[in-house]
DNA sequence: TCCAAGTTTAGAACAATTCCAATTCGCATC
DNA sequence: GATGCGAATTGGAATTGTTCTAAACTTGGA
């Protein structure tokens, strides 16, 4: 746990450096609190978590530190119809299940191989890069 | 043609009917229209298209006819990350292909047992009602 | 014909996000 | 340590896409 915390840091500064840009404490917080609660939270979440943390940090940087770490490819947005972007720290390639109940996403992880067969689904002509897969539906809460 | 658009409207004023709704003038143009040009539109443009043939319609009212028929499940609903709601008069289950370079979305169709599939790979405590896949990436204008 | 409910309309309001211009910060160099 | 410069942060204004509101209009049925 610590170690993957300290990776997480030097990982931070590591892939921030690597697109020319710093660690600073605010962006380094963002993702901290990213980590910490893994629960696809909006930037007003994010602002609310770091806040208690770092009082004078503001909504537009939360903003922004968001959009840079999307960006170094160490979070990911997650969107559904027009409601707020959410950010996922979690980089394996998975879905994500929508709750229409409670409003939770969770994280469904899907075999590569998987992944592979849709994409050669495609008409010749369509070079996919990515693949966003969403489900809709309810979970029960299980013991 | 004419007896499409006939069984088109047929369709449209009893799905409304059902839902005990009004086939009015405005709604019946707007189908129409999206049935006409199955670019997957958004509302300004449909508005812009609409407005040719009904220069009185309003933007509210294009809002309020997609709306509605959206919960006729005439049309769906297409997002993409936060840009403009686009939609589709496609019922067939099938994939969203976004053209990064050009930003024209295609529709993909894809074998009813692959969505079964994808289904039965979720977790045992997730129901899934509907699920979206969207391919990113770019396709090749071929002759 | 008249009424009530459904529908349309223009414009105001709204929410999420981005932009802006003015500080502030942090590293490199002296 | 002081200094300078580009990067980063900040609060507030602006923007975008959409929804709300209240008034006017339309329609089918008593």
């Amino acid at each position: 746990m610590i170690a993957q915390a300290t990776n997480s840091s030097e990982g931070l500064a590591q892939k921030l450096s690597d697109s020319g840009l710093r660690a600073t404490p605010q962006r380094e917080l963002v993702y901290r609190s990213l980590l910490q609660q893994r629960d696809h939270p909006t930037a007003e979440e994010v602002f609310a978590r770091v806040k208690t943390e770092m009082p004078t940090i503001s909504l537009a940087t939360v903003y922004n530190c968001l959009e840079t770490l999307v960006q170094c490819r160490l979070i990911r947005q997650v969107n559904h119809e027009r409601s707020s972007t959410r950010y996922c720290p979690n980089l394996r390639p998975h879905a994500h299940f929508h709750d229409e109940q409670t409003g939770e996403i969770h994280d469904v992880d899907l075999p590569a191989p998987f992944l592979d067969q849709l994409k050669s689904m495609l008409p010749t002509n369509f070079h996919a890069s990515a693949v966003e897969i969403t489900f809709l539906g309810k979970s029960e809460k299980n013991s």
